[in-house]
DNA sequence: CGCGTTTGACCCGCGC
DNA sequence: GCGCGGGTCAAACGCG
């Protein structure tokens, strides 16, 4: 699958634009990697817990894609504003939010018409995206938040299928995809999509993290589980491309490489290049 | 009965 | 333009 699979990656990459361009990653500095997942309201659960999950990797995606494709879509709902929205005048909302919009017909829209999926012109906005790869065998880690399953898909050229799941909070529109590595099939690759607005709820089942924790969730990343193979995968797009050959993307190699960050994480360098100011001051 | 999962169909973006 | 694959919807179903 190596070839091809890598090859999809680097298109997926590359069509994604320079939208990761601006990516960041941080491995190995558990409290690096607290403080950014605390800016963000992640509050993720113990990596090694009972249940024998260990997470391995860890990594970030910044949202300045997200702001290009916000604009982009604000333009194509502009335009498509008078002609085909008139009955959701939302379609161009500027707010950072996807906003699935379920037509349930609840809000008096008869279902003439069962589009599913998105609207025409609404673009899929990606937001700020953290992937991490565990060790674990359950798919579906616990992580403080309470999910629903929304689907499932067969994932190509691996035989274990992705997983896609939506927090169950209603104004919440954080995702995540689990999917078990093709090639470590003990390895669950967990990728979160969004910003919770809320925090975490109380779970009656399993509680293996503890409100209390300095960070609410009490994240227990290990630095010292990190794990190389995560990074051809998670780290997928922008750091195959940068290691393999030459990307169009403005990023140093000294700051993208992987073993370096991994086995020696810079205490000041590290963050203070790859997160971006705004994201640090948020 | 409410909530979560399953699953087939649909939509969309992208590469060829 | 077409086909493929990823992502999402929503009805049906299961479970407590």
């Amino acid at each position: 699958m190596d070839d091809d699979k890598k090859r999809k990656l680097e298109s997926e990459m590359t069509s994604d634009s320079s939208s990761w361009v601006d990516s960041s990653y941080f491995f190995g500095n558990e409290e690096r990697e607290r403080s950014i997942l605390n800016e963000f309201g992640w509050n993720l659960s113990p990596l090694q817990n009972e249940r024998n999950q260990e997470t391995t990797s860890f990594m970030e995606f910044d949202d300045h894609q997200i702001e290009l494709e916000q604009q982009r879509s604000d333009l194509a709902g502009i335009e498509k504003s008078g002609d085909a929205s008139t009955s959701n005048p939302s379609v161009s909302s500027s707010s950072s939010d996807e906003l699935p919009e379920k037509s349930t017909g609840s809000d008096g829209k008869p279902p003439e018409k069962p589009s599913k999926g998105r609207k025409k012109g609404q673009k899929r906005i990606r937001q700020q995206r953290f992937a991490f790869m565990t060790k674990s065998d359950v798919d579906h880690l616990e992580d403080g938040y309470r999910w629903r399953k929304y689907g499932q898909k067969a994932v190509k050229n691996s035989p274990y299928p992705r997983s896609y799941y939506r927090c169950t909070n209603t104004k919440c529109t954080v995702k995540k995809r689990v999917e078990r590595s093709c090639e470590d099939p003990a390895i669950v690759i967990t990728t979160y999509e969004g910003q919770h607005c809320h925090h975490t709820v109380s779970f009656p089942r399993g509680s293996v993290f503890s409100h209390e924790g300095p960070f609410g969730g009490g994240l227990n990343l290990s630095s010292s589980q990190i794990y190389a193979p995560a990074m051809q995968y998670t780290v997928s797009g922008p750091l195959s491309v940068t290691q393999s050959h030459q990307p169009q993307l403005e990023v140093r190699p000294s700051q993208m490489q992987p073993q370096q960050t991994l086995q020696n994480p810079s205490d000041e360098g590290l963050l203070g290049d790859i997160v971006p100011p705004g994201m640090r001051n948020r």
